[in-house]
DNA sequence: ACCATTTGACCGGG
DNA sequence: CCCGGTCAAATGGT
C-alpha cells in the first residue's frame, strides 16, 4: 500500500468527497447528454441524491459519525469514499475494538454460465491479482479487483471459481462497491451490458433497475422506529417487508419473477445489530443508506454478470447480501427481502 | 516501455 | 498451524 491518506480529516473532507462525487456525476451527465435519456435521468437522480445527502450531513451535524466509513484500510484517498467499502470495512472504529461482527461482510454470489470458457464479463473491468487452490475443490479461485482501484480507489473486488460439477458454470462472488467514475452507476453497468448482451430479458431487467433505483432509509433514524425501517424502491424492485409479511402482490414462487432465462431466489437481508452498546450513536441514516446502496449495487453487479452471459440460460441461483453493523434499537434484526419484477 | 497475468511468498484470522 | 486472501516480483503480450 502506498500513500495512505488517513481518514481522520473529519467530516468536511467527506463533504468534499461528496461534492467531488457530484462534480463527477455532472461530468458524466454532460458526456451523456443527448445520448441515452435513461442514463441521463439516472445520473440526474443520483446528483440529486448525493446533493441531498451532503446537505443532510451538514445540517444534521452527523458528520462525525460518518468518517469511519472512509476507511484507512490502504486505499489511497478514495475519491468517493462515501460509499463504504465492506472490505476496508469499519476497521478504524474508535473506541470499539471488542465487538465481534463489526466487519461488513457484504457479498453477493451468483452462479453464472460461461461463454464457453471465457472470462466472465460483467461489464466492469477487472484485474486479476491472485489465484488460489481451495481446499476441497478441484478448481482454483481467482481473485479480481477493479481496474481502477489504483487510479480511483475503487474498492470493488470479485472472486471467480469454476463449479466442480459443471465446468461451464462459474461462481462469482462480488465484494465491495464500484466507486470508479467510469463504472460507478448501475446505469453505466447496464449500458455496458447493453452493447453486447444476448439476453434481452436480463437486459430489460437491468434497464428498469437502472432507472429509478433508490434506497429509502426514512425510518432509520436514531429513534426506536416502528414500521418499515428500511426499504428499497424502484419501478422494478418492489420493496422489502418486515419478517413474515410479504406484500400481497408477492408471488409465492418468486423464481418466476425474472422471466425466462434469469431466475433469482428471494434474498435475505440481515440487519444484525452492530454491538450491544446502545450508548454509542446508532448508525446514522446516511451510512445505512450507503451500505444499502452498496449491497444493492453488488446485487446488480451480479445481475449484470448474469445478463452479460451469452447463451440463454442465465441463472442467478442465489443472491444474498447482508448488512452487518446496523444498529437498530428495539427492532427485529432480520428481514426477508423479496425482489420481483412488476 | 507499459500493462495485465502468473505464481510463490507472506500475512492474519480462526 | 492451517487456510483463504493479498502482495509483489517475474513473466508474457502488445
Amino acid at each position: 500500500m502506498e500513500s495512505v491518506v488517513d481518514g481522520n480529516g473529519g467530516g468536511s473532507r467527506l463533504v468534499m468527497t461528496e461534492l467531488s462525487h457530484i462534480k463527477e456525476l455532472v461530468n458524466q451527465l454532460d458526456v451523456h447528454l443527448g445520448g441515452c435519456p435513461e442514463l441521463c435521468k439516472h445520473l440526474a437522480a443520483q446528483i440529486f441524491a448525493v446533493t441531498e445527502r451532503s446537505i443532510g450531513m451538514i445540517r444534521s451535524g452527523n458528520i462525525d459519525g460518518l468518517k469511519r466509513s472512509a476507511g484507512s484500510a490502504g486505499l489511497d484517498s478514495p475519491p468517493f469514499s462515501a460509499t463504504p467499502s465492506p472490505l476496508s470495512g469499519v476497521s478504524d472504529m474508535p473506541l470499539k475494538a471488542n465487538k465481534r461482527k463489526r466487519m461488513v461482510k457484504g457479498k453477493c454470489q451468483v452462479r453464472v454460465s460461461s461463454a464457453g470458457g471465457g472470462a466472465v464479463d460483467d461489464g466492469f473491468s477487472w484485474r486479476k491479482y491472485g489465484q488460489k487452490e481451495i481446499l476441497g475443490s478441484p478448481n482454483p479461485r481467482g481473485y479480481y479487483r477493479c481496474t481502477y482501484q489504483k487510479t480511483q480507489g475503487c474498492a470493488a473486488t470479485k472472486q471467480v471459481q469454476r463449479v466442480d460439477e459443471d465446468p461451464t458454470l462459474f461462481d462469482v462472488t462480488y465484494h465491495g462497491t464500484h466507486t470508479c467514475v467510469h463504472h460507478n452507476t448501475v446505469a453505466t453497468a447496464a449500458a455496458n451490458v447493453q452493447s453486447a448482451t444476448p439476453n434481452p430479458d436480463a437486459h430489460s431487467l437491468l434497464q428498469s433497475l437502472s432507472s429509478g433505483l433508490t434506497v429509502n432509509t426514512e425510518g432509520l433514524t436514531s429513534g426506536p422506529q416502528q414500521s418499515t425501517p428500511f426499504s428499497f424502491s424502484s419501478p422494478a424492485v418492489s420493496s422489502l417487508t418486515p419478517q413474515g409479511h410479504y406484500p400481497s402482490s408477492t408471488p409465492s414462487t418468486p423464481e418466476n419473477c425474472f422471466g425466462q432465462g434469469v431466475t433469482i431466489s428471494p434474498s435475505r437481508l440481515e440487519l444484525s445489530p452492530a454491538t450491544s452498546e446502545s450508548s454509542y450513536s446508532p448508525m446514522n441514516p446516511f451510512e445505512a443508506e450507503w451500505r444499502a446502496e452498496s449491497e444493492l449495487q453488488k446485487m446488480v453487479s451480479a445481475l449484470v454478470a448474469a445478463a452479460s452471459m451469452p447463451e440463454s440460460p442465465v441463472e442467478v441461483e442465489e443472491t444474498s447480501f447482508s448488512l452487518d453493523g446496523l444498529e437498530l434499537l428495539d427492532f427485529e434484526p432480520n428481514f426477508d427481502v423479496s425482489i420481483f419484477l412488476l
